[in-house]
DNA sequence: ACGGTAATATCTGTCAACCATTGAGCGTGA
DNA sequence: TCACGCTCAATGGTTGACAGATATTACCGT
């Protein structure tokens, strides 16, 4: 029954991990193993192995004798891990420029340089999606495993609502002329104003967290009619 | 069966987690499933869950059809997390002093001049135990529950050679007088030079990881003759 | 009609047993 | 002698069942 590869285990944290970082499963809703079993054609133990995984990335809840409940969203918590993703970006681009890994960098500017050309054409999926990439390959220019399992980690519990900031109308082709100019400084090896741009870029987003986490609250009980 | 506020789970993951940070279990070994759960006269369903949310905090590897095993002890991993810490740890205590948390920051300065003064008389473990504390309740004063939390496994992952970091002769006097100078910059409310002796603490500590981690191994693999 | 309590149904927490897979050791044949 | 393949023991992977806790419902007294 088991795949070659990929555990039963497996399976069930990636579809629940979706389901949890999309609110498909609504913020506060109690987990029902058995239900959840069910659906993924699978027994109760594998579910809750994959839900305890969940418990350590703090995408789900436990209480004892209650069970599994997906996690909250608050505005305390989202501007938390935006400040800390500031400080984990920041810090990886400073120690890659400051190493002089000239190659990579050069590999990353070109890349993206190209990739930026075409990103008027795309649509809001994609758009959201190469976003994160951006920030995901530039952080893993340093070469530091936990650092970039970190960002991931943050990413997830972010998402929701960063794909809302990035759909506020205009926000996103600022995002993409910042992106530009941070190439340019990188480009240039200037580490003092690609790090000023990478902190105002993120702290941009940061600011208006407050309001994004409202939208996304209403996004996530809008369809509750159906 | 199930105790009151603490479910079997807890149990095993408290236990299984010591015995990994203090590389009771040697890195590398396979951990036999039954055998844990006999040790710790429990069934095998609850330790594995517990192992799944040690998977998620990287201390434990798992290979499907093999088992559980734990973690390695790579220098590689122990300087990323220690540039890690060095980056969560600066930016939690910018954004404590230049929000002007003045109450709290004095109330933690005014511990600490105190606890380093009875300093002197402590033995190792209390010392090594203070250390941690001293940078956790720093950082913590920025209020930002998910940064404290990576910290915190930051902790466990790095506390086998950070112990022996300060176990080096005189390193932890040197590290007492920097906590010391540190405390002094926070209380005059000079923030860029409280964050220049943090970075500078941390980055002595860095430097000589290699070392340790060397330390750490021999150390581990020491009593085998026992 | 309402609040509290008892009966009931649901769900979690744990376990023991079963099946599948892996890796080691052994034997056979080139 | 070595390589290949087979067999078997050990261990992981999954399941279904049972006991205890929790939530829900129905009932009764005021």
């Amino acid at each position: 029954m088991a795949r070659s590869s990929k555990t039963t285990v497996d399976t069930a944290y990636d579809k629940l991990l979706d389901l949890l970082v999309t609110f498909t499963i609504k913020p506060g809703t109690r987990l029902n193993e058995s239900e959840l079993a069910a659906d993924l054609s699978m027994s109760r133990a594998p579910v809750r192995e994959a839900l305890n995984r969940l418990i350590a990335d703090d995408l789900v809840r436990f209480e004892p004798g209650r069970g599994f409940f997906c996690r909250r969203l608050s505005v305390q918590e989202i501007a938390d891990l935006y400040d800390v993703r500031l400080d984990l970006e920041t810090g990886a681009l400073l120690r890659t420029m400051s190493r002089g890994r000239t190659v990579e960098l050069e590999a990353f500017v070109a890349h993206w340089r190209e990739a930026l050309t075409k990103s008027e054409e795309m649509d809001i999926n994609a758009l959201v999606q190469d976003d994160e990439q951006f920030h995901l390959e530039l952080a893993g220019l340093a070469s530091n495993a936990p650092r970039v399992k970190y960002l991931c980690n943050i990413n997830d519990r972010i998402r929701f609502v960063r794909r809302i900031n990035l759909e506020e109308t205009g926000r996103y082709s600022e995002a993409l002329a910042e992106h530009a100019d941070l190439l340019e400084a990188i480009a240039s090896q200037n580490t003092d104003a690609a790090c000023a741009i990478l902190r105002d870029h993120l702290l941009r987003s940061t600011e208006e967290v407050r309001q994004h986490v409202q939208n996304a609250l209403t996004r996530i009980y809008a369809d509750d009619v159906a």
